[in-house]
DNA sequence: ACCTGAACACCGTTCAAGT
DNA sequence: ACCTGAACACCGTTCAAGT
C-alpha cells in the first residue's frame, strides 16, 4: 500500500493531506533506459519535435527536473536515443571478396534503422560516435573495408563520410513525412512525392530557359527516382569512388 | 519632426501621450532586404541559435510581430538568408577538358561560403533549393557536369548528394565552433580541434582490443586530418565515384 | 497598408525544499 | 539518494487594435 501526499496552497499557507491509496501501484523508479524507451516511443509517435523534456516527463507522470537527475541535458539524451538504435544493427561479418556489397548492406540497414524510428535521424546529426553502440558500427565497417583491401585512411574517412550521407538522407525523409503530417492532405510519402515531383518539374520547366538552359533541360531527372532509388545512386557513387580513391591514400 | 506615441497602461485605464521628438530620424521602414541584413548580422556574431523572432525584432527595434508582415515564418526567414548567401557563389563557365576540377573548385567555394557566415549551414540543413539562388548554383554544376560528359541522371542526383555533403561538413564544422565558443578555454579552432583529436586518439586507443580490434588499431586514422584534409578526400571520393558510375546511369 | 502590444502555448535548465 | 514544484529566461505565432 503505497501513501500519496498532496501539497495544497493557498497564499503563504501549506495544507498537506496523506492519504492511502491502496489502488496506485507504487511508481516505477526512474532510470535511463526508461526515459529513454519514453523518449523513442515519443519520437516514433509524434516525430523529433514531439520530445522534450518536459512531454518526456509527462509521458513518464513526473516533474521535468526529475529527469536531470539521470541525464546531464537535452544534448545527452539525444546521444543516448542514437546509441541505443545503434546497437540494434548487425554488423556483418567481414567477407573480403564482398566488402562492396557488405558495406552498401550496412548502410541500407542504418537507412531502415533510422525509417524504423522516426526522427532519430535528426538527433544524430551532427554528432560524433564515441558512444558503444556506433562503435560496434565503425568497427563492422571499418573491418570490412580493411580486410577487403582498403587503405586505413580512407576506410576511417569513408566511414565519416558514409555515415554523414545515410544520416543526412533519413533526415530529409523525415522532414518530408513531417511536412506531409501537417498539412498536404496525403498520407502515404510515396505519392505525396509523387506529388510534389510533378510539381517542381513542373516549375523548373517555366524558368527562363536563357538563364537556366540546363534545369529547365533536365527538369525531368533534377526529380526523378524515389527515395531508394537515389540512396542506391549515392551508395554506388560512394561504394565507386572509395574503390577509386583508395590507393591514392594508402601513405597520407 | 516625428509625432512619438507612448500608451502607458493602468488596469483597465489608457493614457496615451504624443511627444515631439526632433532628434528622433523617421524609422526605415521594414523591409525584406533589411530583416535579412540583420537576421545574418546575429548569425554572424553569435551564431544560429542566437537568432529568433524576437532576438531580430529587437535588433531591428521593432515588436516580432512586425517581421511576419515581411516572411511567413523562421523557415521563410532561412530560405531568404540561404538563398542570399548563394546569389554570393560564383559559378564557372563550363570547361569540357576540366570538368572534375571545375566541380571540385565549386564545391570548395561552397564551403568558404558557408564559412563566412557562420551559422548558415545549420539553416540550409534539410532544405531544397527553389529560389533563384540556390538554382543558379545547381545550373552552374549541371553544366559543368553535363558539358563534360557525365550522363543527365548522374549528373542531376550528385548535385544533390554534393550539395548534402558539403553542407553537412560545414555544419559540423560550426557545432564545433559553437561548442568552443561555450566553454574549453580554446580559442582557435584548429588548436581545439587537435585537442579533442588527441584525446579521441587515447580513448580509442584504450577500448578492449578483442572487441574493437580496428578501432583499436587504426585509431590514429580514424581522428587524423583537419577538416580540410577531410573535406579533399570527401570531394575526391565523390568526383572520381561519378567518373565511375555515370555510364552506369545514362538511360536510368 | 503597415506596425504594435499583449497574449497563447510552448521551450531547457536550475534550485530550494521535500521524502 | 532521489524526486518535486516553482521559477527563470527564453521560444514561434496570432490577433485585435492602433496609425
Amino acid at each position: 500500500v503505497e501513501k500519496r501526499t498532496k501539497t495544497f496552497r493557498a497564499g503563504p499557507v501549506r495544507i498537506r493531506v496523506t492519504t492511502d491509496d491502496p489502488g496506485a501501484r507504487p511508481k516505477e523508479r526512474l532510470t535511463r533506459e526508461r526515459i529513454v524507451d519514453a523518449a523513442m516511443g515519443l519520437m516514433a509517435e509524434k516525430g523529433y519535435d514531439a520530445v522534450s523534456m518536459r512531454s518526456l516527463a509527462r509521458a513518464l507522470d513526473t516533474g521535468q527536473a526529475s529527469l536531470y537527475a539521470h541525464v546531464a541535458n537535452r544534448e545527452e539524451l539525444d546521444q543516448l536515443v542514437i546509441d541505443r538504435i545503434c546497437s540494434e544493427l548487425d554488423v556483418p561479418e567481414p567477407d573480403p571478396e564482398n566488402w562492396a556489397e557488405q558495406l552498401k548492406q550496412v548502410l541500407r540497414d542504418c537507412l531502415e534503422l533510422y525509417r524504423a524510428h522516426p526522427g532519430t535521424a535528426r538527433a544524430a546529426m551532427g554528432m560524433i560516435p564515441t558512444q558503444e553502440g556506433g562503435l560496434r558500427i565503425a568497427e563492422g565497417m571499418l573491418a570490412v573495408c580493411i580486410t577487403g583491401g582498403v587503405s586505413p585512411q580512407a576506410a576511417a574517412w569513408f566511414c565519416d563520410i558514409a555515415a554523414l550521407f545515410v544520416c543526412a538522407v533519413a533526415h530529409e525523409e523525415q522532414i518530408w513525412t513531417q511536412r506531409m503530417a501537417d498539412g498536404s492532405g496525403h498520407d502515404d510519402l510515396h505519392e505525396f512525392h509523387e506529388d510534389v515531383d510533378a510539381q517542381l518539374t513542373e516549375a523548373f520547366g517555366q524558368l527562363p530557359p536563357h538563364l537556366f538552359p540546363f534545369v529547365t533541360s533536365y527538369a525531368r531527372e533534377l526529380t526523378s527516382g524515389d527515395g531508394d532509388d537515389r540512396f542506391e545512386f549515392g551508395l554506388d557513387l560512394l561504394v565507386s569512388g572509395l574503390a577509386a580513391v583508395s590507393e591514392r591514400y594508402r601513405d597520407a
